[in-house]
DNA sequence: GGCCGGGGCATTTTT
DNA sequence: TGCCCCGGCC
């Protein structure tokens, strides 16, 4: 015991010690949030409570599976595998699997993703004969997915004046029809979207008191991590489940917030003394990570937010380095900037790639970056993007996998009733789902009993429905008898997708097989584990269970290779790296465009950029361009207000300083549009061929010898002057790019002097 | 059923 | 600019 308590300091131990009541941890970054929490739930352990009576939430699988197996460390391995410890949507899972009968479910439910639910809303818009346009799924999806998060049925929604006068005004009034049908639909299919995973677990422990009491005797004790990105539903059940022993020990940093637009309450946190009232306030202030000036640096940003639970987090490491701030005169510009300047510190300062990221507001941003480090052959990985989980053919076979344990799937349905091709189209399925629809049944008990149903299709259809449904039938048959690795296998052979995806010799072809071998793979070993540990029974169904709460996170990637990183700052959250740099902090970027009018997102968008900050152990590098090509059309832009709020004693500021306060300089003799003042290299090589070679002193404003700043190569010296009007070139040297060859007409630039 | 091209569009996304 | 979605066409 005393070893545990040993390796904590002094406001660690008095968090991890205290459990008669509730608690609020905040943790600033690098505080040792997770040590907390792991040596917390070691100590109950230790002192006799059972991992049975602990349930402890997070918001990631990783976060979950990383605690663990710290907690193994600390005590044993069997002992941590049987807490019940893991994602609000896993945990909240099983015991909805195992209470299905209570809300009308079976507990082979399927889960659907931000996909499938998106794809029914549009199929219901569709259905509905409403515009798309008006009614965008993404937007009706969002709307639903906030109503859930906010405790709101359909039928609470129907009847709620706000909610109606607010669709009225968007001249959306039929939203709360969508959300209804939308809701009965996912029943009939029994499936569940992700929201629906938190709200059906408030509702069944709200409407069966004696299954709450089960639970709330089972969760003596209830931790949750990540407190600030709780939402609603989150919070209230958290509430129920702790409302009478109040052993609950909610974590968190108020000010690394930055989920609001999932539906995050940042007041879940603000106001959680509110919710218990006895609440003890421990707060882990010591950044253990970072240097003395990225945290001077990053409290003084912070202090400029209003909405906060005070907080003074210090470092006791050396005072490091001043955060650089460089300024490039375009995007490309930027981007070259970071290459060098990645090249130069690992030269000099012996880095290894893997200490470098680069982080961006938008995942837009990457590209200029994979360009220039691959320019100079700096390795890289860029993470977001497409999930494996996302993928087609990944998406395809999981679909017939989610047929054979739930027929009644209707996304799974409509996603392989034709792949591969069997000859069922659109028109086709529009009426089996009318008939369904009709009748309230699935589409799959349509297709079952056609006739019963009055589904009117010829006989050559019917017979290829009939097909259809044999097929199914056969793997779900099959599945009775055999182990999920069989089922999988004998999915993808007998429905042909092997051959369809082993007939595609191109390169996307061969990573769209790997991609399939890779899940049956997955599938395997999820089934040889279980049969090591002398389960007999392992059925599709848990596979399905298991990975349709996974995500891109989860996929394991090889930390060890050395690589620079590139990512999104919200997808940086909770990681650290020897140096950061944050790129493309211009206003309307970061803060983004979005989020200038409104306070409360100006400080989301402030504690977003103090995450990206707070991940860097040595050094930060900030960016900025002054002009970006965005949406097809080159912008000049002005650096981000965040600098200005960092207190400049921590900022080494480029010293081309002054070239920001320069107001106007002479810009082209007559402006073109903004279309044809982005002139790529290439079409400037084409243009110099036909050319008249007379050289000159000076053309306009300029003169051999002036200074200029070009929009995309930065500063250079004009080394020679040739041609006249339509043909008037310059020779420029610039410092980073060479010497480059510009036709006046197009070049975008300023002079200096 | 698959391919092409025009039009619209364009934050962040732990599950 | 570049991607995605849809509709039209073979």
């Amino acid at each position: 015991m005393d070893e545990i308590l040993e390796q904590l300091n002094d406001s660690q131990r008095e968090a991890v010690v205290y459990n008669e009541g509730p608690s609020l941890v905040i943790a600033g970054a690098g505080s040792g949030k997770t040590r907390v929490l792991t040596y917390k739930i070691a100590y109950l352990l230790k002192n006799g409570i059972s991992p049975y009576n602990i349930l402890a939430l997070t918001f990631t699988n990783k976060a979950a599976r990383e605690m663990k197996s710290r907690i193994a460390r600390l005590v044993d391995e069997d002992t941590a595998r049987r807490l019940w410890m893991g994602t609000f949507h896993s945990i909240f899972s099983r015991i909805l699997r195992r209470e299905a009968d209570k809300f009308g479910y079976k507990s082979n439910f399927t889960i659907y993703d931000a996909q499938d639910s998106k794809n029914l809303i549009k199929s219901i818009i569709k259905e509905l004969a409403l515009d798309d346009k008006i009614y965008k799924p993404a937007s009706v999806q969002a709307r639903i997915s906030q109503a859930k998060n906010a405790i709101i049925t359909p039928e609470q929604y129907l009847s709620d004046r706000e909610l109606i006068a607010d669709d009225n005004n968007n001249r959306r009034e039929r939203t709360g029809q969508i959300y209804s049908i939308y809701w009965n639909r996912c029943r009939a299919a029994g499936a569940m979207d992700f929201d629906d995973l938190l709200l059906y677990i408030y509702l069944l422990f709200k409407n069966n008191a004696e299954v709450l009491e089960r639970y709330r005797n089972q969760f003596r004790f209830i931790l949750v991590d990540e407190y600030q990105d709780t939402n609603s539903v989150q919070h209230e059940i958290v509430r129920q489940l702790a409302e009478e022993h109040h052993r609950v020990c909610v974590v968190g940093d108020d000010a690394q917030s930055i989920y609001s637009f999932r539906g995050a309450n940042i007041g879940n946190i603000l106001n959680f003394r509110k919710t218990f009232p006895e609440t003890k306030l421990f707060k882990l202030e010591r950044n253990y990570r970072s240097t003395k000036t990225i945290v001077n640096a990053a409290n003084s940003l912070i202090k400029k937010n209003e909405e906060q639970i005070p907080k003074t987090i210090y470092s006791e490491n050396a005072a490091g380095e001043k955060i650089k701030v460089i300024s490039a005169y375009s995007d490309f510009e930027e981007g070259y900037n970071v290459a060098a300047r990645i090249a130069e510190m690992r030269m000099l300062e012996k880095y290894d790639y893997k200490d470098f990221a680069i982080l961006y507001r938008t995942n837009a941003q990457s590209r200029i970056f994979e360009e220039s480090l691959r320019k100079i052959n700096i390795p890289y990985r860029i993470y977001g993007g497409l999930s494996f989980y996302q993928r087609k053919e990944v998406k395809d076979v999981v679909a017939y996998m989610r047929m054979v344990v739930n027929p009644n799937d209707e996304e799974a349905f409509k996603r392989i009733i034709n792949y591969p091709a069997r000859g069922i189209g659109d028109t086709t399925v529009g009426k089996i789902t009318a008939a369904a629809t009709t009748h309230e049944v699935s589409l799959w008990t349509v297709i079952s009993e056609p006739l019963k149903y009055n589904l009117p299709v010829n006989a050559g259809t019917a017979a290829k429905l009939k097909k259809f449904h044999d097929l199914i039938s056969r793997f779900i048959s099959g599945d009775e008898t055999q182990n999920a690795y069989e089922t999988g296998g004998a999915i993808i052979r007998e429905t042909g997708m092997l051959t369809d995806l082993y007939n595609d010799k191109t390169p996307e072809g061969l990573s769209r097989v790997q991609n399939v071998e890779e899940l049956l793979n997955s599938l395997y070993e999820f089934v040889s584990t279980r049969m090591e540990q002398g389960i007999a029974e392992i059925r599709l169904v848990d596979f399905l269970a298991e990975i349709s709460l996974l995500t891109d996170q989860d996929t394991e990637k090889d930390e060890a290779s050395s690589r620079v990183t590139m990512m999104t700052v919200h997808a940086a959250k909770g990681l650290e790296f020897k140096n950061v740099f944050v790129v493309g902090l211009e206003e309307n970027l970061f803060p983004s465009e979005r989020s200038r009018d409104s306070f409360r997102e100006i400080e989301e968008e402030r504690r977003l950029f103090y995450v990206a900050i707070t991940r860097a152990e040595e050094n930060v590098v900030l960016t900025y361009a002054k002009n970006r090509f965005r949406n097809g059309k080159s912008d000049s832009c002005h650096p981000s207000r965040f600098i200005g709020n960092i207190d400049p004693e921590y900022l080494n500021m480029p010293n081309n300083q002054w070239v920001e306060n320069t107001p106007q300089i002479n810009r082209t003799p007559q402006p073109q549009p903004r279309t044809e003042q982005y002139v790529n290299p290439r079409k400037i090589t084409q243009i110099e061929r036909s050319k008249n070679e007379v050289s000159r002193e000076s053309i306009g404003n300029l003169s051999v010898g002036t200074i200029i700043i070009h929009e995309r190569f930065g500063r250079g010296k004009v080394l020679a002057l040739t041609g006249e009007n339509e043909n008037a070139r310059a020779s420029v040297e610039f410092e980073s790019f060479g010497t480059r060859q510009l036709l006046l007409k197009f070049a975008k630039y300023e002079v200096v002097k």
